[in-house]
RNA sequence: GGGCAAUUAGCUCAGUUGGAUAGAGCGCCAGCCUCCGGAGCUGGAGGCCGCAGGUUCGAAUCCUGCAUUGCCCA
């Protein structure tokens, strides 16, 4: 935001001459009303004991100095226990159309990443079955982030990390294999606890109509690997087919199977046991996560001589390290919460600091139809798919759904609202008030009205209280953009698009953007719309959602 | 039994590093189209920020205890 580095560079300078530092405690920023200014600081209040002066008195002092040097500035109050409240001049707040304008696509883009790389992996279903709901989640708000970063200067690859070597795969196989024999006519019973779904009778299909009753005959182990091969190359088709749906692309799908495989799990352990991290007891291998602040230590290999999930997992997070990326970032499922700081112990014993991993945990989706219950259970084979609410409600209604809450509390999806083009369904709210800016823009460009310069004094035909609320906010995006970056959260994108959106409504129905009357004033507001627009479509792009010029 | 999170308007939810009179949408009530898209706008009612203590100039926010709910672990 221009008007925070403006100002905060002359409270510094100011602080500078009278021997104070800013204080740690200090701060700067839009204060919620209005009324409190367009930027406030407790500046006074903070350094009140250390001036020996009362806060407001020092507010007062403060207040001189900043109003001879700071030419920006109109006014500064001073409120409350010793608050400063800032107004600036309108012609500092009208630049920031040319500067919308100007930037283009770039505009709001926080200097912050600096080209580190960051690898985002989410979604990381097991492929024993479609993508359901709760994964469309996962996916939205590791796409988002992907997005988000990569607008802040990070360098961003999206990874799935396929679990194809465990129990889960098994399970599968052995599923998709009774399926066959009930198929070949044999009296087999599908036990409760394997996988239930529709979609498993369809593979066993497919290979009864490829082999007949052939299977029937040939070795055991041979038929489980042909029913896995076959469920995890249909069922993964399936899932990258859905993903492709909802917009989400990935740069790399990293294989568990080929990480055994390449014996890197074993290197992680040798590793691991020649540093001393790891030890062996009762015939098992463990790590010592105690020393990390882990509360007890944590089995490698049993004695049976399986490798556990986190040895695989740290040998995976190791190997992305190694890969040269600065920064690790898992999209989990919230129910592995416990897992998250025995993951960054193993980061911290891989060398590096905790900070260079973070997990964003997603809560439950409580899928909903008019207002009731929808049960889910993979297992049971009972839920509503991905690629089916897609259909049902659209990619752009969804994933501003799944991204206009925070990711780690529960949401409620419901099926009929999101159908509904009601504030219920937010997205619409957004997307109309884009439509409306490019339905007007239009109009002008038909009625051969000509285009003006975002120069001083057009811009400073803006300059009712609409006109400076609605660019105030689009001047905002950068930090709301810099806060989803550092606190990856892009629901505060959508929060404010639906801010900036409620402001466009409100200057639509208050204010006639085209004016015959007066030509000037007409084409500062096409300048300011159409910076509207920019900002929308900056903000919607960074959600994967579809900026529509109708609708 | 231990651990993690949540608890804010009738409902669904925001609330950044502690700031001023706690916000939005839906729903409810009352209004706004001779006018660029009414899928919109304006106004109103609606709150013990789960409860009780503590920290300080100041707490929805930090700390402690308790209650309720969800999840993880043995």
């Amino acid at each position: 935001m221009r008007a925070r580095q403006y100002l905060q560079a002359k409270l510094e300078d100011m602080l500078r001459t009278k021997g104070h530092a800013w204080p740690e405690k200090a701060t700067l920023e839009p204060p919620k009303k209005q009324a409190f200014g367009e930027l406030a600081s407790n500046l006074a209040l903070v350094l009140s004991k250390e001036a020996g002066l009362k806060p407001r008195d020092l507010a007062a002092v403060f207040r001189e100095n900043l109003l001879q040097t700071a030419s920006e500035l109109k006014d500064i109050e001073i409120a409350g226990p010793g608050f400063m409240n800032f107004f600036f001049k309108p012609e500092f707040w009208q630049q920031t159309v040319a500067e919308v304008l100007e930037k283009g696509e770039e505009y709001g883009a926080p200097a912050r990443g600096q080209g580190k790389k960051v690898l985002v992996e989410f979604v990381s279903a097991n492929p024993t079955g479609p993508l359901h709901v709760g994964h469309g989640r996962g996916a939205a708000v590791g796409d988002s982030l992907c997005r988000i970063l990569r607008f802040a200067g990070y360098q961003v690859d999206a990874e799935y990390y396929l679990n194809d070597a465990g129990r889960q795969m098994r399970i599968l196989a052995g599923a998709i294999q009774i399926r066959y024999r009930q198929l070949c006519g044999l009296d087999v019973e599908l036990p409760a606890d394997f996988y239930q779904g529709e979609y498993i009778l369809d593979l066993a299909r497919e290979l009864f109509d490829e082999h007949g009753r052939g299977l029937l005959e040939a070795p055991e182990q041979e038929v489980l690997d042909i029913c896995r091969a076959k469920g995890q190359d249909r069922i993964l088709a399936g899932i990258q087919q859905d993903l492709e749906a909802f917009k989400v692309v990935f740069d790399c799908w990293f294989s568990e199977k080929k990480l055994i495989e390449s014996l890197a799990v074993e290197k992680t352990l040798e590793e691991m046991l020649a540093s001393g991290l790891a030890y062996e007891h009762d015939g098992a291998i463990w790590f010592q996560s105690t020393r990390f602040g882990d509360d007890k230590d944590r089995v490698l290999r049993k004695s049976d001589g399986e490798l556990t999930y986190f040895a695989s997992d740290i040998a995976y997070h190791a190997e992305k390290f190694s890969r040269g990326y600065d920064l690790l970032i898992d999209v989990w499922g919230a129910d592995h919460h416990g897992y998250v700081p025995r993951m960054k112990s193993a980061v911290v014993a891989l060398g590096r600091p905790a900070a260079d991993f973070e997990a964003v945990l997603i809560q439950l989706v409580n899928l909903l139809r008019g207002g009731e219950q929808l049960a889910m259970s993979t297992r049971a084979g009972q839920f509503v798919t991905l690629a089916e609410v897609i259909d049902e409600v659209g990619v752009d209604s969804a994933r501003f759904m799944f991204l206009s809450r925070k990711s780690d509390s529960r949401l409620e999806f419901d099926l009929e609202l999101l159908k509904q083009k009601s504030m219920d369904n937010p997205v619409f709210y957004v997307q109309y008030a884009h439509a409306r800016i490019c339905s007007v823009l239009k109009k002008a460009e038909a009625a051969g009205v000509s285009g003006l310069k975002p120069e001083p004094d057009v811009l400073g035909r803006l300059s009712t209280d609409e006109d400076l609320e609605l660019i105030r906010s689009m001047a905002q995006f950068p930090e709301y953009v810099q806060g989803a970056a550092r606190l990856f959260s892009p629901h505060l994108v959508s929060f404010f698009l639906l801010e900036l959106s409620g402001m466009l409504h409100r200057y639509y129905n208050r204010h006639q953007v085209l004016n015959p009357q007066d030509p000037q004033l007409t084409g500062a507001r096409l300048l300011l719309i159409r910076s509207v627009a920019l900002v929308l479509k900056n903000g919607l792009h960074l959600l994967g959602v579809e900026a529509l010029e109708q609708m």
